[in-house]
RNA sequence: GCGUGCUUAGCUCAGUGGUAGAGCAUUUCCUUCACACGGAAGGGGUCGCAGGUUCAAAUCCUGCAGCGCGCACCA
């Protein structure tokens, strides 16, 4: 701060920090040390993706918290790093390539090819986010930064995969599972989302085969699938259908076909309600969930009509063969009524699973997938519902324990080539096989585990083929439908995976779902399975702060892992849980409420926002409108307020700068003035309160206090009253010249032979170091500006603010000690509190008069008490008047304006200056509203049971508040009789 | 259907039993020597609706309505 500028001025500031604090080491945290530890793991935002508002909201959030844990003389760590994000960076990579014309579709690269250019994608755009997360001030320690698919992270996967293999919990089987015809991959559950769509119902009737002229409708949205059904099913206490059970019907298409093989039967299923459609039921097992289940119940066949791409197949015959599903739908419907079979169709709304990633439809597939049955279920579940792990806001908690009650099997393999490839190989062999000759070493070991057949564990056995004591895990051999046998080997290690390929084993060509490598995000970056100091130091984390939107996809299924690898006692942790606590942020809208999308364009850039305003402003403006547990309007308004605000806090340290004098000398007890005593008083329970709020993690409260205390309180009151001592003392040395430099360019300044205004400025000092401290979490940049500019990390330790303001201690409130040797009494704020009231009276008084703001003006006051003689000078200039006159007999005339309260009345002579009627008037209106106040108040005083029933406090408080209104109802009425 | 959140000033939101609050917007005045990214003074609300509990309800209870979100789902 050697040249103040009259507005801050971010863009110069920010970059300088943080280069700083890098080159000063102060995020890097040490596993060593002897301080208690606090530690986050951010959650890895998409490797190529760009920041957005709601990482600002997270990120934002875990920099506070951050930033306070280090003020707290916590050794911090902040894992940061990024995700590979499977679908979505395939995709990116994928599309680009079509569009630059270099290839139609990814199997023109090949998988090796393609997978290097996914490399090149990822290093070229993998750092933005990760350097836009530095423009925001987010005090990470870089040195660990992690990637999903780093080597070692990657190892951790695979070792995890193989386990969960080995213990039984990975499966491989043939189900129905969502598919997704873009991408063309399988989904887990949570990658599906319900949308409301708008259709039709077909209803269509069909033949019963044993009774000719006997027709069944069937209702369905989907009469595309016609082809694939092969049952008919109806509820058995249906009293309409039970009859026709075991009865055959003729399924209309697809019509080429003869009459018999279309036959399919009728069946009875508990699962049909009759009260719904026409209570017959068409079953379609490879193309809808329940109806597989149906199908499976009663052995039905699986008719498959719709290929992986969405288009039907030529099961699905002539006519539909070929088509699209929702074009087929159409030409279905076409064909029925063609038959005569279409009995009507109607509008109808029904939800639609759709990719969440690709929002195109989800379709109902059978394919053989990798399922996983959830480790640890129960710990996990039982470690939130005690509260041992705690949800902020707590009604997560519940969400949470409902999904945990319900969970089904993680699909957890993905036909995409990015992410990590599943550690299985597998070989199909006939009896051929066993017959190898012996002595081919791996082999036979192979076929010798085998031929024991009864493998020590149900799912497989342990064995080591490259024979360095590596081992692959073999499964029981999966038998095929044509007699065949599928062996499964799983390892981890290369040698093993090496001698597998020898024997003809290929490994299997999908990759994991994303979220498996994530959901190991808290130990695998902290060095797992190795038991390293940075485990032993910060895991569990402390605080995990995310979306609601990815409570299932990743938070549970971060504590199940959690429970299921760092349960081990081996690891001597006091606890297995991942963290401690989860704040779980609200979701940013704009400001019509509508969420942030990239095709709505209602997103905008963090870093426009950033080089506009400043990251502290920024910061300050989503805090400030991000409320615990609510969704988040974003209006860039927010962000224009924090800047406003940094330029407050800003000007108000230039205000302090052109005084001059000591930096933070003594305060002297006896020269403090009752401004002071309140400003003190005031920095005290900003202080509680504020440290409150973050304990709660209630951020916007926080920056409320900040805002209220800062503006409101120490700029609109005490600096404005703290001139009085100022310039005062200036005016009465107004001859000399500063002897402090020259740096008296306001006028102001003589603090150094002043001891009063001294000791003023030792106030400001104090109150404006502990207000830059308690706002650096909030915002870093220009608190670190400040705080060396401003001369207060001068005298403090290295370590503990004299580099950096980042391990300046956290501002505690004021203690008993402090306080009675400054002696700050309660009362000070009253006093402070009524004389300030008094003043904008006065003020108030001077509008009604039609007096302009700058006019000085005489006011006569008439204390209640004795009124010394700075308290006047006080009074004077929050005025802005020429004189404040004493006067204990003071009658007012015609057309002297007054106001009053505890401390005195304020008389305003006007020289017959006012609208006599309009002053009338609004007294009037005040008169009427005092007098409503006081009928409220006697009433309740007059209601026996009040009186009766009520706490004393609260009585004597009534009591009290019908005393001042009535005070003031006799002031009002005075006044209105001096009008005349 | 189940769960959950919201409904308070024109807008965005605080406020969990005892005098209705903030920021923005708005009106008027002021370019007074920290700040016009500023200062001063105003105006503006029967706290979604209906009951109930209580001396006292924006606040607690019940019901209803509207909006949102999550989960489940009937073809």
């Amino acid at each position: 701060m050697s040249e103040i500028s009259k507005a801050y001025e971010p863009q110069s500031v920010e970059d300088k920090w943080y280069q700083f604090w890098l080159d000063g080491k102060f995020f890097v945290a040490n596993e060593h040390s002897a301080k208690p530890a606090y530690s986050i793991v951010i959650p890895p935002p998409n490797v190529t993706g760009v920041l957005t508002l709601g990482h600002v909201l997270n990120n934002t959030i875990q920099d506070i918290l951050c930033r306070k844990a280090r003020m707290d003389g916590k050794e911090v760590l902040w894992l940061p790093g990024t995700d590979h994000a499977g679908i979505a960076t395939q995709t990116v990579v994928e599309r680009t390539l079509k569009k630059s014309g270099e290839i139609k579709h990814r199997d023109d690269l090949g998988r090796e090819k393609f997978l290097e250019r996914v490399w090149e994608w990822k290093e070229k755009h993998g750092g933005i986010i990760i350097q836009q997360l530095k423009k925001l001030g987010a005090s990470c320690d870089w040195t660990r930064e992690r990637f999903t698919m780093d080597p070692e992270y990657s190892r951790c996967v695979q070792r995890v995969f193989v386990d969960l293999y080995k213990k039984g919990l990975i499966y491989r089987g043939k189900r129905m599972v969502n598919w997704c015809p873009a991408s063309l991959t399988a989904l887990s559950d949570e990658e599906v989302t319900m949308k409301e769509q708008r259709g039709f119902m077909y209803y269509f009737k069909v033949e019963v085969a044993e009774a000719p002229g006997t027709f069944l409708t069937i209702a369905t949205t989907r009469p595309e699938t016609i082809p694939g059904d092969s049952a008919v099913a109806v509820n058995p206490k249906d009293p309409r259908y039970a009859h026709l059970i075991g009865k055959h019907i003729v399924r209309p298409l697809p019509v080429e076909l003869p009459r018999e093989q279309k036959l399919i039967p009728i069946i009875g299923d508990e699962h049909v309600d009759f009260a719904f459609g026409t209570g017959v039921l068409k079953v379609t097992p490879a193309h809808d969930k329940a109806d597989f289940e149906i199908g499976a119940r009663h052995k039905l066949a699986q008719i498959e009509v719709i290929d992986a791409k969405g288009q039907m197949n030529d099961a699905a015959g002539v006519d539909l063969r070929g088509l699209d599903r929702f074009k087929a739908r159409k030409v279905a419907v076409e064909r029925l009524v063609a038959l005569s079979a279409l009995e009507k169709e109607e509008p109808y709304t029904n939800n639609v699973g759709y990719s969440e990633r690709a929002d195109v439809p989800i379709e109902p597939r059978l394919s053989e997938q990798w399922f996983l049955k959830y480790p640890s279920v129960e710990k996990s579940r039982a470690v939130v519902a005690k509260g041992e792990m705690k949800f902020h806001p707590d009604r997560w908690a519940k969400v949470y324990d409902h999904w945990m009650g319900g969970l089904q099997d993680w699909c957890v393999s993905r036909q995409l080539w990015w992410g990590h490839r599943i550690p299985v190989w597998s070989l199909k062999i006939t009896s051929g096989f066993w017959n190898y000759p012996a002595g081919f070493g791996p082999l036979q070991k192979l076929v010798a585990a085998l031929r024991d057949d009864s493998p020590p564990n149900e799912s497989g056995i342990e064995i080591t083929l490259s024979g360095n004591g590596r081992t692959s895990f073999l499964h029981k051999p999966i038998e095929n439908s044509d007699g065949t046998l599928t062996l499964f080997c799983a390892t981890t290690h290369e040698e093993e995976a090496v001698e597998l390929s020898k024997l003809g084993f290929t490994q299997d060509p999908d990759v994991l779902d994303t979220w498996f490598s994530s959901w190991l995000w808290p130990f695998a970056t902290m060095g797992w399975p190795e038991q390293t100091e940075t485990l032993k130091k910060f895991y569990p984390t402390t605080d995990l702060v995310t979306g609601p939107d990815i409570i299932f996809f990743w938070v549970a299924r971060m504590i199940m892992a959690g429970y299921e690898y760092m349960g081990d006692p081996k690891f001597g942790l006091p606890d297995a849980m991942p963290f401690q606590n989860v704040y779980f942020t609200g979701i940013i809208r704009d400001k019509q409420g509508r969420k942030m999308s990239k095709s709505l364009g209602n997103s905008p850039d963090p870093l426009d926002l950033i080089a506009k305003f400043g990251a502290d402003a920024l910061r300050f403006g989503v805090m400030r409108a991000a409320p615990l547990g609510q969704d988040i309007l974003f209006d860039e308004q927010n962000v224009e307020l924090g800047r406003n605000f940094c330029n407050k806090l800003w000007n108000a340290c230039r205000f302090r700068q052109m005084q001059g004098g000591e930096v933070q000398s003594e305060i002297e007890p006896t020269l403090l003035s009752t401004d002071d005593k309140w400003i003190l008083l005031k920095l005290d329970a900003a202080l509680r309160e504020v440290t409150i709020a973050l304990n709660e993690y209630k951020f916007s409260d926080a920056t409320a206090v900040l805002y209220r205390f800062f503006w409101s309180e120490y700029c609109d009151w005490y600096v404005e009253a703290s001139k009085a001592v100022l310039s005062s003392s200036s005016r009465r040395e107004s001859a000399q010249t500063s002897e402090s430099g020259g740096e008296s360019q306001s006028g102001l300044t003589s603090a150094a032979t002043n001891p009063r205004a001294a000791n003023t400025l030792a106030v400001i000092d104090f109150v404006l170091s502990h207000t830059v401290r308690m706002f650096h979490p909030f915002l870093p940049f220009i608190t670190e500006e400040l705080w060396h500019g401003m001369g207060y990390a001068t005298d403090m330790p290295e370590n503990q603010g004299g580099k950096t303001i980042m391990f300046a201690p956290w501002p505690l409130p004021l203690d008993d000690d402090f306080k009675g040797h400054y002696g700050l009494d309660d009362c000070y704020l009253e006093m402070g509190d009524t004389k300030y009231d008094l003043v904008s009276q006065g003020r108030n008084l001077r509008r009604a008069a039609n007096i302009g703001a700058s006019k000085k003006i005489k006011y006569i006051l008439k204390p209640v008490t004795f009124m010394p003689p700075h308290e006047v000078e006080v009074l004077k200039l929050l005025l802005n008047a020429e004189t404040v006159e004493l006067n204990a007999d003071f009658l007012p005339g015609k057309g002297t304006l007054s106001a009053r309260n505890n401390l005195g009345e304020l008389h305003l002579p006007t020289e017959g200056l006012i609208d006599i009627a309009a002053e009338q008037a609004r007294l009037n209106k005040d008169l009427e509203k005092i007098e409503a106040e006081i009928a409220k108040v006697e009433a309740k005083l007059a209601n026996p049971s009040f009186t009766e029933k009520v706490p004393v406090t609260v009585l004597q408080e009534h009591q009290q508040r019908l005393a001042e209104w009535q005070g003031k109802r006799d002031h009002v009425k005075t006044a209105l009789a001096a009008l005349g």
